[in-house]
RNA sequence: GGGCGAUUAACUCAGCGGGAGAGUGCUACCUUCACACGGUAGAAGUCACAAGUUCAAAUCUUGUAUCGCCCA
């Protein structure tokens, strides 16, 4: 090639980064196979499958580049690389946003739909999402398998629940129960603790009264219960008093007087206490014994008498001392109902939707707050509100439906998470099967015991604190998008059971295999299993004859002649569908094929996951998994559910590390999220500043320690001015700010002052775009990369001949040195995930070390002729040539996992430039069509010099020296110097080792080296340790006398620091040895620096040439 | 209330027992032929606070304050 061709000028991410895409894509760069490698050279990673509510966020940004960032150093490592791409059907999410959507556009309902009809709305959202994604994961360059992608309700996916899911009731682990769950009543279902958002808002205690039924002399007429919730007193059934008020009440009074010593506002608070003690304690004495005595009162509106119960739950110091029982609509009172379940009864006063039921009596039919403010009135006009108290209360909200969660009581599927009796048998059936207490245990053992380790380790301790809880896991959701659960199920009649259910004994012996029927008897929960087909057994039935049993039928397959049996003996299949993460803890084998790969059912035009020419299948050969990527939120819910469900399904854990990669934050430190208005799109950086640059600065920012502020810059969509929101003031809302307004009001220069909107949501409202302006620097590195290799390519020698070692130049010998130094750090950085310092350490090479030094020193001999060379020796054009080729090569290796498609785009024209890139015998450098396989660059050991290093250092203090004595003075670049070093004899030959250096990086027209030398009049002197520097014919003597007798005086003040530390016996003595020497080393060359200092001052005095 | 983390230059962050670092921003000079998204040089920090351990503390221990996250 000619310099004709070389690189355009201008780096232009949005031209390269669609070429190299297309490129890799034909290629196929990204497809995995099982192959002849073993298993100490597969890496897999298993995407945390985003879900299709909507589009990526810079989460997403972060998780994926850090998947990628590992998958192409492993796949460059030689690894058989596989990460497996797809996507989450996200049940409750993907059908909020699809309902929400339809009522706004449509105005229609799910209800008006039905089942199958929203379903089929929520799958076109779904393809249209899954695009969306598709596409956005591949602008950032994700290297994902793309033939082999999944989605979690695909026919390989929905095969692997439905296995999971019948194993798992097959060996007694899932039961259906009564419990008190947190219910969306806009939705219509049960949501999980995690998708409830807290908010404090004003709100009121009312003082309620109870009547006591037949008071006894002395006694009181009422008892006064103070509630947030007033509807709920329609479902009281017990009213609490502690058993013990007055200890409760000591201890209260000894912690707050502790506390009281160093806070005086709890003086104030103690002294309240005491006066509560002395007045309320004699009434909750008298309380509690007529709770014992089995006392009641009487609910008022529904005239029902409920009994007074001692529970611990009743707080002396709080409110009345006395707490009103709602069982089935408060989780502490539910506990209570558990604690005294002979006494009290549990009421369920709510609809499905908010409605008040026919418990309610009267009010039935009333809306939970217009029943609210009913009961108010009416309890008002019956005298029994002793009050109403302003409070600041803490209401959960559905994060999907934002209407306050309801506590409410239903029957849900669960899975038995603790010990079981006889433990579980995990991986039955596979070379891995072992018996664990339980499917909880499992999962905390692997990571106790190193099979999974955690990354950075202190999140360890997060998952196995959850975990130890040992929590069932409820898995039903009243959903209608999701794998339904595939129970059938009836009541009958004990003695009825063996003639009800004998039809299914003759079924094939094929249907049988995939057919569990258990009974249970409701009351108490106890079940048995009564088994499939022919070997249905009916003689350990629970109950008496006359029982009422719940008979349930587990399907493994949807098949038709059983189903079509089932419904004609009354069986209905249960309306509820399955939690999202049971697909999703399925994912690193349900995407493999699992339970067999060889008929997995994947789609049309993708890879198949059965044994292909004899080679292992996918589910043999990629499982296990080497490495979960994801955020720390996530560690509860998924990465726990995924090693249980990996080890009772298969045996084994579905991966070995976990790393746990930062969060993203606004500048504020306030997380990311796009209902906040601070959310980025990684798409808009990606047009902005290219995708290279978003990666590497995310990767630069992945330290393991620091979450990832991103200060957000809103582009005024009306002037194009670029707003930091952290000091824009709002607009007319909270999501709107006004162009270029400051915090105190004045106005920035070059902004238009009018309003904009971050949300999107504003109607009458411009939106902004939201950027970063952090990621320039990634911007900034990526042009420095093209511009250098754009030199390189200029001067790149293609027939350069291969030098031998001796060929090499000292800086040569230094850039190659330090290359491999640098190599083994950005090892070490990557092998610890912290890509943050093997980014750094790249980056300190190729800028502070090739660019800024290399290059510059190697411009003379790639621009002269033989002759003319910079250091001497036998260097040469040719072979800078060749060593800044095996450089460049290495560089962009290195970069490839950071910044994939600058450095593939730039290694496609290296190749031109120089197809030979190994320096023979000193390292090779095997081509690659494709850098993405190329080889990944180890440490070349014989190449790493220190003493070169030294020298080079060396080299580089006379030089900066130099500069500075330049820059100080304000001389111009183009003033050519003259320049007298003055090195103690002993070491005068490494300077002339390196004096062409030297010359060309200080700018110097002519060098001389004398050991002897005096200081040449009006030269100003300096010093690189204990060789003196004089840089000609710039000042006048005095001037220099002056400045002498300060850096004299600085250096005094060094050496007697230096010398009280050497002379604290302490530390000579108990210091190690190596530290002593080095101090005595400093002080021995500041004391002969003082001596230089000296030697030139005399010079200056005495004006005697020395 | 319990747990985890953070607090280092104006900003964003490294360093985690032996001379305070980087990038951005700032100042001065430089459009020299790869790069002004650049170069050279420079200014800038009681390493949150307090006590302790140590010959030696930004670094280890304890406590305090502030901020963030998770759990109840």
């Amino acid at each position: 090639m000619t310099e004709d061709s070389a690189l355009p000028k201008t780096y232009s991410p949005a031209e390269i980064e669609p070429e190299i895409n297309t490129l890799w894509l034909e290629q196929r760069a990204f497809h995995a196979e099982p192959d002849g490698r073993g298993p100490g050279e597969r890496y897999v990673i298993m995407m945390p499958l985003p879900n299709v509510t909507g589009a990526l966020h810079m989460g997403h940004a972060i998780d994926n580049g850090m998947q990628d960032l590992l998958v192409r150093w492993h796949r460059m490592r030689g690894r058989n690389a596989l990460w497996m791409p797809g996507t989450d059907h996200a049940g409750i999410g993907t059908q909020a946003v699809v309902e929400k959507r339809l009522k706004e556009l449509e105005g229609v309902t799910r209800h008006d739909l039905g089942r199958e009809g929203l379903v089929e709305r929520i799958w076109r959202w779904k393809d249209q999402y899954q695009a969306r994604i598709i596409a956005q994961q591949q602008r950032m360059g994700c290297s994902c398998d793309w033939d082999r992608q999944r989605f979690t309700m695909d026919a390989v996916c929905a095969r692997a629940v439905r296995r999971a899911f019948f194993k798992m009731f097959s060996d007694g682990l899932i039961f259906r129960g009564l419990r008190l769950v947190n219910w969306d009543v806009f939705l219509r279902t049960t949501i999980s603790d995690d998708e409830i958002e807290y908010e404090t808002v004003a709100g009121f205690f009312w003082h309620l009264r109870y009547p006591v039924i037949d008071p006894r002399s002395g006694e009181p007429e009422y008892v006064t219960v103070a509630t947030t919730r007033p509807e709920t007193m329609l479902g009281d059934t017990a009213v609490a008093v502690h058993p013990d008020p007055e200890h409760a009440l000591d201890e209260k009074i000894a912690e707050t007087r502790a506390a009281a010593a160093s806070d005086p506002a709890k003086a104030k608070e103690l002294e309240a206490l005491t006066e509560r003690k002395r007045e309320l304690l004699p009434l909750l004495l008298q309380l509690r014994d007529m709770a014992r005595d089995g006392r009641e009162v009487r609910l008022p509106l529904l005239d029902r008498p409920i009994p007074l119960i001692a529970d611990v739950w009743a707080k002396p110091e709080l409110g009345s001392g006395c707490v009103k029982i709602t069982p089935a609509h408060d989780h502490n009172d539910y506990e209570v109902w558990n604690r005294h379940r002979e006494r009290i009864g549990i009421v369920n006063i709510l609809n499905p939707d908010g409605t008040l039921n026919e418990a309610a009596g009267p009010y039935r039919g009333l809306e939970r707050f217009q029943a609210r403010e009913r009961i108010v009135e009416n309890l008002k006009e019956l005298g029994l509100v002793e009050k109403i108290e302003e409070h600041e209360i803490e209401i959960g909200h559905s994060d999907r439906s934002k209407t306050p969660v309801e506590p409410y009581l239903s029957y849900q599927w669960f899975v038995k998470m603790g010990d079981r009796p006889g433990g579980v048998i995990m991986g039955r059936g596979t070379k891995k099967e072992f018996t664990a207490p339980g499917l909880v245990q499992a999962a905390m053992d692997a990571v106790t015991d190193g099979r999974v380790s955690v990354h950075p380790s202190r999140y360890a301790k997060t998952y196995l604190d959850w975990l130890a809880e040992k929590r069932d896991w409820p898995i039903s959701r009243q959903l209608w998008w999701g794998h339904r659960i595939p129970i059938w199920s009836r009541e009958m009649k004990k003695a009825d059971v063996t003639r009800e259910i004998g039809f299914l004994k003759s079924i094939g012996p094929e249907q049988a295999g995939g057919l569990m029927v258990k009974a249970v008897l409701p009351e108490t929960g106890e079940s048995f299993f009564i088994g499939g087909g022919d070997t249905l057994d009916h003689r350990h039935l629970p109950g008496k004859n006359d029982s009422t049993l719940r008979v349930e039928a587990c399907l493994l397959e949807d098949d038709a002649e059983l189903t079509d049996a089932l419904a004609e003996a009354g069986f209905e299949q249960d309306p509820d569908v399955l939690d999202t993460w049971f697909s999703s803890a399925l994912w690193p084998f349900s995407t493999l094929g699992w339970p067999d790969p060889e008929t997995a059912p994947v789609d049309a035009g993708q890879a198949t996951l059965g044994s292909v020419d004899g080679k292992p299948n996918c589910l043999d050969y990629y499982y296990p998994g080497s490495c979960l990527v994801t955020a720390r939120d996530i560690i509860t819910l998924w990465v726990a559910r995924m090693v249980l469900a990996g080890l009772y399904c298969l045996g084994d854990v579905p991966f070995r590390d976990v790393f746990i990669h930062a969060t993203i934050l606004d500048g504020k430190g306030v997380r990311m999220s796009k209902s906040k208005g601070n959310g980025i799109d990684p798409v808009d950086i990606v047009d902005a500043y290219g995708t290279d640059a978003m990666r590497y600065v995310l990767a630069d920012m992945q330290t393991g320690t620091q979450d990832i502020r991103l200060p957000v810059t809103a582009v005024c969509p009306s002037c194009g001015f670029h707003n930091d929101l952290g000091s824009t003031a709002h607009g007319s809302t909270i999501f709107s700010y006004v162009c270029g307004k400051n915090l105190d009001g004045s106005k920035k220069q070059g902004s238009c002052g009018k309003e904009f909107d971050v949300l999107g949501t504003l109607p009458d409202l411009p939106q902004a775009k939201l950027l970063s302006e952090r990621f320039e620097t990634g911007r900034a590195f990526c042009t420095k990369l093209w511009n250098s290799a754009r030199f390189a390519f200029m001067n790149l020698r293609k027939d350069a001949a291969v030098p031998s070692p001796e060929d090499l130049a000292i800086e040569d010998r230094w850039i190659l040195s330090v290359l491999s130094r640098t190599i083994r750090e950005a090892d070490a950085g990557l092998a610890d995930y912290n890509p943050n310092r093997a980014l750094g350490a790249l980056r300190d090479f190729f800028w502070g070390s090739l660019c800024d030094w290399y290059l510059e020193a190697i411009k003379p001999r790639l621009g002269g002729k033989t002759g003319d060379m910079a250091s001497g020796g036998t260097a040469s054009a040719e072979t800078a040539s060749r060593v800044l080729a095996y450089c460049l090569d290495r560089i962009f290796r290195l970069f490839h996992p950071f910044v994939p498609f600058i450095t593939e785009y730039l290694w496609q024209r290296l190749r031109g430039y120089a197809p030979e890139r190994g320096l023979a015998e000193l390292a090779q450098a095997p081509d690659s069509e494709l850098l993405i396989r190329a080889a990944w660059p180890e440490p070349e050991n014989g190449l790493e010099n220190p003493e070169i290093e030294a020298l080079f250092a060396e080299a580089q203090a006379v030089i900066r020296l130099v500069r500075e004595v330049r820059a100080g003075r304000g001389l111009p670049p183009k003033q050519s110097l003259t320049v007298t070093l003055k090195p103690p004899a002993a070491v005068v030959e490494r300077f002339r080792q390196t004096t062409g250096l030297v010359i060309a990086l200080a700018g110097i027209e002519k060098l001389v080296i004398d050991t002897a030398a005096s200081r040449p009049s009006g030269s100003v002197t300096t010093l690189a340790g204990d060789t003196v520097i004089f840089v000609h014919d710039l000042i006048d003597d005095e001037k220099e006398k002056t400045r002498l007798l300060a850096e004299l005086k600085k250096i005094e003040s060094n050496i007697a620091s230096a010398e009280k530390k050497l002379a604290n016996e302490d530390f000579s003595s108990r210091a190690p040895k190596e530290i002593v020497d080095g101090r005595k080393k400093r002080l021995a060359d500041l004391v002969s620096q003082r001596r230089a200092l000296q030697v030139n001052l005399r010079a200056l005095s005495s004006d005697q040439p020395q």
